[in-house]
DNA sequence: AATAGTAGGTACCAAATAGATACTAAAGAG
DNA sequence: CTCTTTAGTATCTATTTGGTACCTACTATT
């Protein structure tokens, strides 16, 4: 019966995602982090996501950093070097994120066609 | 060569992605219809989707409808009934949407500890 | 006659999001 | 002495998004 009851209020997954990781760049930001599996410069990491600007992908990290699917490692040196890489929490996003990927590369054309 | 010419300027298919597909309540409008799997009324699909306005939900079934995600039938009847259902094409998301449900139930513990 | 239900449309307003630009620090190059 | 680099921050504005409230048309119910 407890299962019974939790099933049903179970909030929506997709409502939790979504208010979770918002925003335009988001995902091509976590997904590139991911796809790199490795510490990454601000700045490289900026061009990579181009043509977004310094402060949404200031904004982006730092809320990223702060649900733990990225590390933050700030070097105190001049000029002043930034690494961001992504959590093992956030490496097991990779699947799905391929899979979205995937979907996108095999259906562009269907969806760009209507108009 | 044309394929490395067309690989390396390759859009972003994330980013194609959040352009297509966006705002608030897109994916938890879309996985609804996907996990619906039949034709839904307006006023059903709202209130499984609550608490989405209206005016939003008629904006992203519009959208689908203009991709190609989604079908609308309208029955001149009175009062008006108007079904919405997934198309083939939409269907194909459901895998991977599956997945993004599936890895939100299982971090939603760890992702909302932070703070 | 008044009310409720259906699937919207429209106008207005507030909030969130995004973009451009200028500014900072400290060191090294020229 | 100025320019460059880096990773920001601050400020301002523009665009997008979302919400509230009110409107329609037609039927059935009260």
């Amino acid at each position: 019966m407890t299962t019974l009851f939790t099933q049903s209020t179970e909030p929506c997954p997709m409502v939790d995602f979504v208010n979770l990781v918002s925003g335009k760049w988001a995902i091509p930001i976590l997904y590139r982090l991911i796809v790199v599996d490795d510490a990454i410069r601000f700045g490289a990491l900026q061009r990579a996501v181009a043509p977004i600007t310094q402060k949404e992908l200031t904004k982006q990290l730092r809320a990223f950093e702060s649900i733990g699917l990225v590390t933050r490692a700030m070097y105190p040196e001049m000029p002043p070097r930034v690494e961001y890489q992504v959590t093992e929490l956030g490496k097991t996003l990779k699947p799905t994120l391929d899979s979205l990927a995937q979907w996108m590369r095999e259906h562009r054309e269907e969806l760009s066609a209507p108009l």
